[in-house]
DNA sequence: GCCAACGTTGGC
DNA sequence: GCCAACGTTGGC
């Protein structure tokens, strides 16, 4: 099983929007990034993410989702009316995919992104470097470990 | 609102 | 195939 974290910006979609959706699961599309896209596509079910926030004043971690489904295209690429739509990517050859994810419990209150910075242990952390801007990122099992007993949150089966 | 970092585009 | 110009992301 492998660990990741999934960037949006609340603006755009939420953790609220996540679990407004029956069963908390909804997709996670609109990736336009070829290096995001390609560890959309290492995803395997049972897989775990991190939900993190993105663009405000204090950016940072909100929930966990489960993938519940495998990479398979992502509509939104032929839809015109999309602002992800892309007119090079073809029926035949996809150039884009989605994954499904499942809402597995909030983080209360988020981990920020200062909180992260102060962990030693994390330093090496593919969010934490400079410059990074990939909105989907591997996570190791260690950084899942050290982050994830951060918070005393259940999580749903 | 600024700016660093990085990706993409397009001319050559 | 190189690289300058431009666009986007995202923290501060």
């Amino acid at each position: 099983m492998k660990y990741w974290l999934l960037k949006s910006e609340p603006s755009t979609y939420s953790w609220e929007d996540l679990i407004k959706n029956e069963k908390g699961i909804d997709s996670w599309d609109g990736v336009r990034n070829y290096q995001a896209r390609n560890f959309l596509k290492e995803m395997a079910i049972g897989d775990m993410a991190f939900f993190y926030h993105s663009g405000i004043k204090i950016p940072g971690i909100v929930g966990i989702v489960k993938i519940v489904r495998e990479a398979y295209p992502d509509p939104l690429q032929w839809d015109v009316d999309s602002s992800y739509y892309d007119s090079k990517s073809s029926r035949e050859h996809p150039r884009w995919v989605a994954v499904d994810v499942q809402a597995m419990g909030a983080i209360s209150p988020p981990i920020t992104l200062p909180e992260l910075r102060e962990i030693p242990q994390l330093a090496s952390m593919q969010l934490l470097k400079k410059g990074n801007r990939l909105s989907v990122l591997p996570v190791t099992p260690e950084e899942w470990e050290i982050i994830f007993k951060l918070r005393s949150t259940k999580l749903e089966v």
